[in-house]
RNA sequence: GUGGCUGUAGUCAAGCGGUUAAGACAAUGGAUUGUGAUUCCAUCAUGCGGGGGUUCGAAUCCCCUCAGUCACCCCA
């Protein structure tokens, strides 16, 4: 017996989970719905359809549209019993791409889709990224690119609106690809093989000092009067990058249009030119943007996203070009706790039922079945403990209100109600019309 | 994948080589068997993230490992 207990301590299985993954206990379970539900509404508000796919696809759909680093490292493969090689899905677009592409012509257009699938990447965790998150996604083809370049970058604000957030708790930072590209070939004149560094080193440039800056500058062999635009290309307002580019600044003043109506709408400045916005460095072509949360303490990107002039290219399909955004889940939970917008939920329970000894279960599963028709929600006891306590265990619930059939009830055919909010108590016939009456109190209390 | 910091109960923590690991809050049971408060009493880590090692003796020192966090990397 000894033994056997030591044995069975040895072999004792660790509590913790899986690193970068989270437990959702019913609390964690509860705010995260809250989220979801605004989420849904807003995008239903806008026209979009909710979507699904598989949590594994084969690894060759991830090859095609990733960069072979992030396919190497970051992804989660394995092969099946059938030999086949799959990978956990690291996001939702080569899903969505596939799933578009093998019904392109039958999808009525424009295309308005959002989903909101766990994905899992293999990295190491910190604050904001963890290995397995959820991530919204939330796309639209098919249409007039300025008009949906607006449309996805207003459901974005709107999603941030509805957990509480004003337009002074985050910025919009746009910039377009073909600004950048233009200006590093025409006016720096930088060599090809060297764009993808540049790009990289504007990305960070927010991070570093001005001389740091200037140093990485020179790694990468770019001349003093380089480096000067560069400097002043990151610092320039759209009409300056209008004038500065000249005949090639047509997207730069598409661009503004973007902004300027942007900020009309929402009668905020929360849309802002910003020329270090990069979003990787292939795939997108047009507008990128990134939302950025303001707060000092987590100064960190929500939603990131951008326009790509074709969607299902490895597909061999026609061309169908478009924009969407992704946001984490753990980010938009990091910035309502960063922006005090965390609501404090509690059980939805209206009501529980009271017992007072072994002998009336079934009474008390009569009253709570009568209350469960009606739509309310209903705990029924499980235990019978003192009067007091299960006062109190019913409060902890989140119940309005407690009933019970006692000795006293049964006789005169009542039940009894206690209001916990006010401890007043009250009696209604045990009969239909008792039940819809106390339904209609409950329902406007 | 690289480097730094951290890890004692549900939570916040004291302890810094020496007998049974402080304290607070929470929780559970009771004083009080049909009424939520307060108060009082009791219970609540054979164990210090896990595993080894050094030592007469380890939460404390060493090694490995797991996890969190920060900075890189990356950010589809």
């Amino acid at each position: 017996m000894v033994n056997d207990n030591q044995k069975i301590k040895k072999t004792n299985l660790s509590t913790q989970g899986y690193r970068g993954t989270r437990d959702f206990y019913p609390e964690d379970q509860r705010l995260k719905n809250y989220v979801y539900t605004k989420i849904h509404t807003v995008l239903k508000s806008f026209g979009y359809e909710e979507y699904n796919g598989p949590i594994v696809e084969h690894l060759e759909l991830y090859a095609a549209k990733s960069s072979e680093e992030i396919v190497r490292e970051q992804l989660y493969s394995f092969k099946d019993k059938g030999d086949r090689v799959l990978a956990i899905r690291p996001e939702m677009t080569p899903t969505l791409a596939r799933m578009v592409a093998a019904k392109q012509r039958e999808l009525p257009r424009p295309i308005r889709w959002y989903s909101i699938p766990t994905c899992m990447r293999f990295e190491r965790p910190q604050r904001g990224r963890l290995r397995e998150f959820d991530q919204l996604n939330v796309d639209i083809f098919g249409g007039n690119p300025l008009d949906e370049d607006i449309e996805i970058i207003l459901t974005a604000i709107e999603v941030l609106k509805s957990v509480g957030a004003t337009l002074e708790q985050f910025e919009v930072k746009v910039n377009h690809r073909g600004i950048i590209n233009s200006f590093l070939s025409l006016n720096i004149k930088a060599p090809k093989e060297l764009i993808p560094q540049i790009l990289r080193l504007l990305d960070k440039k927010e991070k570093m000092s001005s001389e740091a800056f200037q140093t990485e500058c020179k790694k990468i062999e770019l001349n003093e009067k380089q480096i000067n635009q560069l400097e002043k290309f990151i610092h320039s307002s759209i009409e300056d990058i209008i004038i500065i580019l000249g005949e090639n600044g047509n997207d730069a003043i598409e661009l503004k249009k973007r902004i300027d109506i942007l900020n009309e709408l929402t009668q905020s400045n929360c849309v802002k030119f910003s020329p270090e916005i990069m979003r990787g460095f292939d795939y997108y072509t047009g507008m990128v943007f990134e939302v950025f949360d303001k707060h000092p303490e987590n100064n960190r990107s929500l939603f990131g996203g951008g326009r790509y002039d074709n969607l299902v290219g490895a597909f061999g399909t026609e061309e169908l070009p478009g924009i969407g955004y992704g946001m984490g889940d753990v980010a938009i939970l990091n910035f309502m706790e960063s922006n005090n917008l965390t609501p404090k939920l509690k059980k939805e329970t209206d009501v529980c039922v009271i017992r007072f000894s072994e002998n009336d279960r079934l009474e008390a599963l009569k009253i709570t079945s009568n209350l469960r028709s009606l739509g309310i929600k209903v705990e029924a006891p499980v235990v019978v403990s003192k009067f007091g306590k299960q006062i109190q265990s019913a409060e902890k619930s989140g119940a309005k209100a407690v009933v019970f059939r006692g000795n006293e009830e049964l006789q005169n055919n009542l039940f009894a109600v206690k209001w916990l909010a006010t401890a007043e108590q009250e009696t209604f016939p045990n009969k239909a019309d008792g039940y819809l009456n106390f339904f209609e109190k409950l329902k406007n209390s």
